[in-house]
DNA sequence: AACCTATAGTGTCTTCTATACACTATAGAT
DNA sequence: ATCTATAGTGTATAGAAGACACTATAGGTT
């Protein structure tokens, strides 16, 4: 591995990115930093890659050992090389992104970071680094992708109903929809059980509740179905 | 920077995946590898990056001195991290791809390569590395790429005849499409420009000629308009 | 008990888009 | 003059998307 030491070479890190759904709208999960540089800035989540792990992996880690948060599913956004992105020497990040229930995930600061907390995307304070840019691209992706495939159902409770659905797909998408259309279209689809369930404790009518079925969704995948909502 | 060298940290490369069309059909770009791991193997052209360069340079660096193709337009596809990737020691790399037409790009072999040549899909050699993973990849993005967004216009020569991009799209899809339909969709996108050309010496009828108005195609994505062929 | 409030739930019509499909025109070769 | 290979053109049908308004009901209020 001599080689390694012949050169400096850049070196990576991992950021994550991750959107979380309550009724104020979409929240990202921030940190603030702790060490140099940007001391007290506030950062996206994110750390070295080590050796003995994939990125993904150490996405994982890094999120888990920053907020606490554990066990979503991270997609890979993009991988931001420019060279003075960072002060200090040459980092290149690869950037994740992930959809999460804002109350299942209770977070808790931890080691290099001093605060961990949820903001609101259009309260934003200012980024250290490019995480600016990073999390423009990860909502340009966020609402490519949710219009043609299920992944919005990451950021709602297990049981829902479709009124909740369709305000997840308003939020992330910014603008309305038609109810009929929508409902129309989202059971069309085959991908919700109707749970035979209605709310409980609400003020008025209750709405029935579904659930996300992923073997069906993933079946109909494999035979060549085109999502779209 | 002392860091760098206080832990092993994973190495950078750029790997290109260069998609070539002739008459023929789709082809990649390869070069043949000339010191270890796995000299004399095919392998994607690519290398690992300087500190002094983005990874968007990187790229286009080792492809020029690999392969002697510039002026492409690379477009990141996905970064790759697992660990034994490369089993001299930890290499993590960022994959681009880019079409292009196979006629402008005449390629020469150079440097740390003994050829590059370009190979069918139908009828690769094995590659080295993971880099078979990484052309799969690839694949399925061009496919899923090409259906909304022009982006098979570099495959073609600046002057194009609508059957030649019918048959771009039909290599790059991988089915046949009905001619009078793709020709209303393709015109009626407004992206084509009549240059009031025919076809020389061919022995039937000439067909008009057109050239792709980047100008106007990005003046329609600024208004939102959403592309599909 | 009557009423209020907030949301659930339901169908039809119109418009647009995708697709299927067959013949005439013409440049160059024979 | 004829042949060959490709250019170029329009319509009809089916399916999807979008616009649109009323009745039903759980719980709260008076």
């Amino acid at each position: 591995m001599a080689f390694v030491y012949e050169y400096a070479r850049p070196s990576v890190t991992v950021d994550c990115v991750i959107f979380g759904l309550d009724d104020d709208g979409l929240k990202i999960l921030l940190i603030q930093r702790d060490g140099d540089p940007y001391a007290g800035s506030w950062a996206l989540p994110g750390g070295f890659v080590e050796m003995d792990e994939s990125l993904d992996q150490a996405a994982q880690r890094e999120l888990q050992e920053e907020t606490g948060v554990s066990e979503v599913f991270l997609e890979q956004l993009y991988t931001f090389g420019a060279v003075g992105r960072d002060p200090r020497t040459r980092v290149i990040t690869v950037a994740y992104y992930a959809l999460v229930n804002l109350k299942d995930h209770k977070i808790e600061a931890a080691t290099d970071a001093r605060a961990a907390a949820w903001f609101a995307l259009d309260d934003l304070p200012a980024l250290a680094f490019d995480h600016d840019q990073i999390l423009q691209m990860a909502q340009e992706r966020l609402q490519g992708k949710v219009r043609y495939q299920p992944i919005g159902f990451e950021l709602l409770p297990e049981k829902f109903s479709l009124r909740q659905l369709q305000r997840m797909y308003e939020t992330v998408l910014g603008r309305s929809l038609d109810k009929r259309n929508f409902r129309k279209k989202a059971l069309g689809l085959g991908v919700l059980e109707d749970l035979n369930e209605v709310e409980r404790d609400v003020s008025h009518r209750a709405a029935r509740l579904y659930r996300f079925d992923r073997a069906k969704y993933e079946q109909l995948v494999k035979n060549g179905f085109h999502f779209e909502l």
